[in-house]
DNA sequence: TGTACATCAGTGAACGCGCGTTCACTGATGTAC
DNA sequence: TGTACATCAGTGAACGCGCGTTCACTGATGTAC
C-alpha cells in the first residue's frame, strides 16, 4: 500500500501547497495583500513558521503564485462563457464574456482588487510568469474584433471619432506584436477595442470597490450591463 | 514680539500639522496605505511616537485627513482647467476636464491609487467625511450634462443603445436625490454620463497602474486622448 | 506689569503584539545495491 | 527482502526588526486677576 506511483511525500507536498495557497488567498481577504504573511498562514497549518519555506520560496514568490492562480480562473470563467456562445453572435460573445468579467469580480472581490488594483507597493510581478496568465482575457476580445472584421465591421466613421494618427501608429506597432496584419484587424479599429476592455474592467472595479457608493448588485449589474452595451456600440458595426 | 494674534502654540501646531499629512503622504508613496505608521511619521519628525497623537487621534484618522485632502487637490486642478474653457464649448470643457484629471493622476499616483485604486483592508471612509469632497469632480460633470441638455443635446436614438427600463429607473431616483428635474437632465442620458466618468477614471487608471505594460507616457496619453473622444460621443450630440 | 493657575506639548517607558528569513538539528521517507 | 545511505520535511531558537496606543510625568506657553 505504500508502492504507489506518487511516494506519500509527493502526495503531501501537493496537498500542502494547494493548502498555503488557500490560505494566502484567505489573507489577502482579511488582510490584503501588503499584509500577507508567511507566519500567518504557518499558525494556520499548525507548523513552524520556517517550514513553510519548504513550499515557497519567499513571500514575493508566493504572491506571485496567487496572481497567476488569479488570472487563471478568472481566464477559465470569461473563456467557458464566450465559448458557449455561437461563433457568429458577436454581441453575444461580447456580452458573455462582458457578464463573466463581472460574475468572477463579484465573487472573488479580493482576487480582482490584486488583478486590477492598486499596485502591491514593494512588490513586482515577474512578467514572464504573468504576462501570459493576464492577457488571456484580452486576447479573446482581439479575437472577437478579428471575426467582426471577417463579418463585414465597418471602420470607424464619422459617427465615431477616429482615432489621432498618433494612437494609429501605436495600435499599428501592438498589433505587429501580436503578429496581425492590417487585414485582419485594421490600426483604426483597435484603439476602440483597447478604451471597450477598459471600460469593461473599470465598471467591474466601480462595483467591486463601491466607487458609487452602496448602490446594491442589481443597480451595479443595471449600470454594468448599460456600460456593456455602449463599448459594444464603439466596437461592433 | 510675542503679542501676535496667533500665539506660538498655534503656529507650531498648524506645522506640524500640515508635515504630519506631508510625511503620511510620503508613506503612502513608499510603502502605501496599508502600512501608514504613525511611528514611522514621528521618527521622521524627531519625536516621541506618543506626540504625534497629540495631532492625530488614530492612524485611521490620519488616513481619513489624507483622503479628503487628496480628493480637494484633484478637484481644485479639474475644477480650474474646466472653468478656463468658455461656458458653451461643451467638447472643450469634457475634454480639458479628462486631461486635468489625467495629469494630477500621473503627478499623484499614490494618491490617484488611495482615491481610486483598492480599498485600505480594515478601513473604512466616513461617508460623512469623504462623500462631499470625493464627488466634486462628478458635480462638473452634471452640470455639463446639464448644459449640453440646456443646449439641444439629443436623447439616446438608434445609434446609441438605450438603456434598459431598470436603468432608467435607476438613473432616475439617483437624479432625484440630486434634485434635478428630467427636463434639466433627462434619465436616459444620466447611465451614459456614468460610463463616460467610468471610461475617463479607468483610463487613467490603466496608466497609473500600468495595466498595459509599461508603454510610455506619450503612448498612455494618447490613448487616454481617444478614451475621452469616445467617452465624449456617447454623451455629447 | 506681575503673579498664580490652567492648559497644552512632548517624553519615555511600557503593554502586547506582529513580521521575514536563516540555521543547525532530528526523524521520517525513499532508493540503490 | 534487507540493509546502508541519501534525501527531504519539519522543529525551535534566534536575529533584528516593526507596529498602535496608553499613561504618568515634566516643562513650556497662555490667561485671568
Amino acid at each position: 500500500m505504500t508502492g504507489r506511483a506518487r511516494g506519500i511525500r509527493a502526495e503531501n507536498r501537493e496537498r500542502l501547497e494547494t493548502e498555503i495557497l488557500r490560505l494566502g488567498r484567505d489573507q489577502l481577504a482579511s488582510v490584503g495583500p501588503a499584509a500577507l504573511s508567511v507566519r500567518a498562514i504557518a499558525r494556520d497549518l499548525g507548523m513552524a513558521s520556517s517550514a513553510v519555506y519548504r513550499y515557497v520560496a519567499s513571500r514575493d514568490e508566493l504572491l506571485t503564485r496567487l496572481i497567476v492562480e488569479s488570472y487563471d480562473s478568472l481566464g477559465d470563467a470569461v473563456a467557458a462563457a464566450h465559448a458557449a456562445v455561437p461563433r457568429d453572435d458577436l454581441h453575444g460573445r461580447w456580452s458573455a464574456a462582458g457578464k463573466a468579467l463581472r460574475e468572477w469580480g463579484i465573487r472573488h472581490p479580493h482576487d480582482w482588487a490584486l488583478l486590477y488594483g492598486s499596485p502591491v507597493p514593494g512588490y513586482a510581478a515577474p512578467a514572464d510568469r504573468t504576462t501570459d496568465p493576464g492577457t488571456r482575457v484580452q486576447m479573446l476580445l482581439v479575437d472577437l474584433l478579428r471575426d467582426a472584421v471577417a463579418a463585414g465591421a465597418q471602420a470607424p466613421d464619422d459617427r465615431r471619432p477616429l482615432p489621432s494618427p498618433e494612437v494609429v501608429a501605436l495600435a499599428r506597432s501592438l498589433l505587429t506584436d501580436l503578429g496581425l496584419t492590417d487585414a485582419q484587424l485594421p490600426a483604426p479599429l483597435f484603439p476602440a477595442g483597447i478604451a471597450a476592455w477598459t471600460l469593461a474592467v473599470a465598471s467591474v472595479s466601480a462595483e467591486v470597490f463601491e466607487h458609487f457608493g452602496p448602490l446594491g448588485p442589481q443597480a451595479y449589474a443595471a449600470l454594468h450591463g448599460h456600460a456593456l452595451a455602449l463599448a459594444a456600440g464603439i466596437i461592433l458595426r
